[in-house]
DNA sequence: GGGGTTGGTTGCGAATCGCAACCGACCCCT
DNA sequence: AGGGGTCGGTTGCGATTCGCAACCAACCCC
């Protein structure tokens, strides 16, 4: 799973992330864990991914925190795998993703469409800077070193 | 690199998406394209990926629209790998995974931090309704069937 | 003509994937 | 007690994909 990279790379928080959810299965058995799909045999059957597989990448999800394995009965001991904090925390990721696929992916209409319950809205996810209080357009952003070490250029994050 | 899949799994952006850059390097090499990083021997010698998978990668890219390979000078021809809207349309998704790994999987401090460039601050990103004016917190994201076909249940998004 | 750079292609061994078969713990039913 | 079913795996094996190194072709400059 892990990729042999040039340390360099070992500071970009993107490189991180991928070693964690980069994985071809992952993300999409962590939707179906977002959606409510928590038990080994329901994500089996949704996904179609091997039981083999299936082991592999619960286990590495459970091993970095990303979910964790709770027994939801005894007699017998049945376990569910339900999103940590961490897990939790991925929600923008996905919606992101998400909404992109909707857009760009697909015939243009989105199969399902992600609804702010308060108001029942439908939901866009865009970058949004709480100073300006305006959504943040992707020229606009900029990367520089963080607290995080190295020598970093500071360079456009998406000049043309 | 299409996962075979459950055709009720069509409908799903989140697995169009992967489809397109769900791969171990892809969202990689668009890190890179993001960065100012466009050419196919700096982004092999930064990422240190083997050539024939960046060939293939990157070709799949300008495929499916998501970057389109430009000429940046004659004599030689040389090109250069550009986002197209499509390509720049996935800045959120970055944005989010980047966060993400900054805050969950380092020692804490960001390596490289996004920054508003018109406020200088740093930038964070959250699902934001712009109906509600307020950040969107995943418990209160719900999902329904959207124009685009069939029978799914309304879930919830993120219950615990 | 020689040497360098860019952007590839080809071939091959090694790792990973996908599938099918099997398993063991536990349940219920008869 | 025995038979059958479910859940959550493990094991083994052929097929695919990856990673590396070697080679290559076009073009530049000296």
């Amino acid at each position: 799973m892990t990729v042999k990279r040039d340390p360099a790379q070992d500071d970009c928080s993107i490189q991180r992330t991928l070693d964690v959810i980069g994985d071809r299965w992952t993300l999409l058995i962590l939707r179906d864990v977002f959606r409510g799909v928590r038990r080994f045999s329901q994500i089996q059957s949704d996904l179609g991914i091997a039981k083999n597989l299936l082991t592999d990448r619960l286990a590495a999800l459970v091993a970095s925190g990303v979910v964790e394995k709770v027994p939801y009965q005894d007699r017998p001991v049945r376990h569910e795998y339900r999103l940590t904090d961490k897990g939790r925390a991925l929600s923008p990721a996905l919606v992101a993703l998400m909404r992109w696929g909707d857009e760009w992916c697909g015939d243009g209409d989105a199969p399902t469409e992600l609804v702010h319950t308060p108001c029942d809205t439908r939901l866009e996810l865009q970058p949004w800077c709480v100073v300006c209080n305006e959504p943040v357009a992707p020229t606009s952003i900029s990367s520089r070193p963080g607290p995080g070490r190295h020598l970093d250029q500071e360079t456009a994050h998406a000049a043309t």
